[in-house]
DNA sequence: GATGAATGAGACTTCATTCAT
DNA sequence: TATGAATGAAGTCTCATTCAT
């Protein structure tokens, strides 16, 4: 196989498992099965090889929600697929897991690596985002009352990011595609257009700002306590 | 301040920025205001350190966590403590957020946490769990159908740890504790009991376990796509 | 003795011997007597430890330098007394000779080395100019036709510079002393104030431009046998 | 032109800028146009290489030398050709002016460059010995009171090597030309026969030996001035 | 003859850790 | 207890040299 290509790989396998300054280059190129000194026939540095790596495997999972996102499909039809796509890639053993750890973890503390950190974001965001928007826009979909499409967005990805993670570092008590079907069908069904009363249950609700005045005294307390 | 104190809080600030392997003992000790061979004088090690300062925030988490599972009020209203306390710790500028990044990302690379971590999370769970349960067997709450207490909790958990991380990342498009609020509130409208039909929705819901009869190409098709 | 010490002068030595390339960290730390490691307590890396040591040795010969310049001696004997400095400073076995080869060699192609290399060059050249310029002025000396007080400072300073040198690379097939008084001795003999009909030899010197009217044959000959 | 000429001008080049540890092969193939590897077509080894280029040259220099020496001319006449030679040398922007340097500064530091070496200072001071030595025996030329043939040949050596050395460093502050012709004629004065009283400065001068007995005292003086 | 990736020894530098003061 | 120079293993990187193409 090609030693680059190898190169590349372990790099991220061993940036997932131990971070940047726990990588070490005679470890990592003993793994790919060159020596250490040709790692400098590929790439000029420590940084520049494991920059590369992140920026190879970003082009791919960016080209894979480039095809996801351009569906034609309705609104929930299209989160289903991100959902199918994420448990698809989670369940193979390669490089998918390994990504994910170090695009939520690892890339923020590298120096240099805003720009990947942003399109991958970005992307990420859109592939969401997009289908919500147009959902409630064609009346598939319908917002819970009090909030934004960015809300919706971000409650989405959080709940992927967070299952993910604990995903990988085997914390997740329960099987990850059941997990991500679950967390979808919740938001779904809280997008779910009802024709008679609305929701009705406004007043049950917590105001999202956060002052409650009916629970004055109980919130006091809580926050008191919660403060040390 | 104690020498010790302050070396328990540098160490668990740069290992939330930097990683184990990028500590390094000699600007530890210089920002602790400590000199490098002080540091031997209250640790045994490197490793000493870094678990003692883990280890000492962590018990003022459980601690904390603690207070909140003593709680006799109603499911609904531990929740929402839970999601208070949550706020609350991230706002401050403090070692909460610090702590966050360590116990969701770096404890895991260290050898010989396994059981800080697991009473970490252990504790954590318990707190979304016991709620849950008892809201349930009370009447108060009212599993989805297909779901169960686990699938509750994990939903849950996955959405605060995503929701934690992706705010120590800065990548949180839309405020913490609006987030935070936003799930609870979506999580318990889902478990709200409805005396009518149900939800009604089963025919329009996928099923958990991921096999999608009725619509066999698209998702064959899809997998095809999402594999590469 | 203190490490530091050993190292420049260790130091010193070996970049005479070797060059700056050719200055390896380990066996100059093992000729210091001390490990590798911490050469980095005393100097924060290769270059800062050379550039140390150069400082450290110029300082001193600056030093002495000034004392030389200091007196009010006539010109001559001012001038001898270079002489009698330099004689000392090579007889000894110490930093001197080390110290000539590095100035004259190596200093120019460190990058970051030319306040150093022109304090030194200036020094030197007052060392001599002084002497000259008011030793005409009083009448003591008397300028060779033809010639300035810069070509006299010039020829006085590139003998010496020269002769160090061979004696340095033992190419001087005379003593230094002796070499460095006859040199002294001669130039001095051009410079003494004849009373009588000036130097009359003008007619059989050659001009300092190098355009020879009288042998232009001659000279086309010997120009066309040394272009190559 | 020739990929082994091209190397042995860059390799002569490079030696002189950085000298021998300084050089580096990859960078000197890419420098002469030519790849790493092709280096070892040509020669077997960088030390092969760089002896190659020194002896190259070597050659080039012994070779014109022997046309200076063949000369017939007169004493004084063949030492300024010996002049002529160098300025016209060092006013090409060619391999002269790097040679001199290699020869003078880079060439001792070498292994196994001994017989280059000696062969090129044995060949430089002929060229200067023959015309003194003749000269005297022919009466053209007359010593100074207590110098020998060999203090005279070192004498004009010492001053050109000087010259061209500071030349080289553009520490040189007249022309290099002006410089070498004020050299040689100070020379040429101090060795012009005069009819009359011999000098009869001989009791302003000092002895080469170094003691001078008419100014103990200063001398004393001095000399602990000069020890440190 | 020419190429350039591969090699592995050795370069400079940093690290956690020790110890005499 | 505190200090900070010393240690030596390990880190990243460069080098001259080789060899299959």
């Amino acid at each position: 196989m090609e030693s680059r290509e190898q190169l590349l790989a372990v790099a991220l396998h061993m940036l997932a498992e131990r971070g940047y300054a726990g990588v070490g280059l005679r470890e990592l190129a003993a793994e790919a099965g060159v020596t250490t000194g040709s790692i400098y026939h590929h790439f000029s540095s420590k940084e520049d090889l494991v920059r590369s790596a992140v920026d190879h495997y970003a082009d791919r999972v960016v080209e894979q929600q480039q095809d996801l996102l351009a569906s034609d499909a309705g609104a929930a039809e299209r989160l289903w697929s991100v959902v199918e796509w994420l448990v698809a890639g989670e369940a193979d053993a390669g490089w998918r897991r390994d990504f994910s750890l170090v695009a939520n973890v690892e890339l923020r503390k590298l120096p240099g690596f805003d720009s990947t950190y942003r399109r991958l974001r970005a992307t990420f965001f859109k592939l969401v985002r997009e289908p919500v928007r147009r959902g409630i826009a064609s009346g598939e979909l319908r917002l819970p009352e009090g909030a934004t499409v960015e809300d919706v967005v971000s409650l989405v990805i959080a709940g992927i990011v967070g299952s993910l993670e604990m995903h990988a570092q085997r914390a997740l008590r329960v099987p990850l595609d059941r997990q991500l079907r679950l967390h979808m069908a919740t938001i779904l069904q809280s997008l779910r257009p009802v024709p008679g009363a609305a929701t009705g249950a406004t007043e049950e609700r917590r105001s999202l700002a956060g002052e409650r005045t009916t629970r004055a005294a109980h919130g006091a307390a809580r926050s008191r306590a919660a403060r040390e």
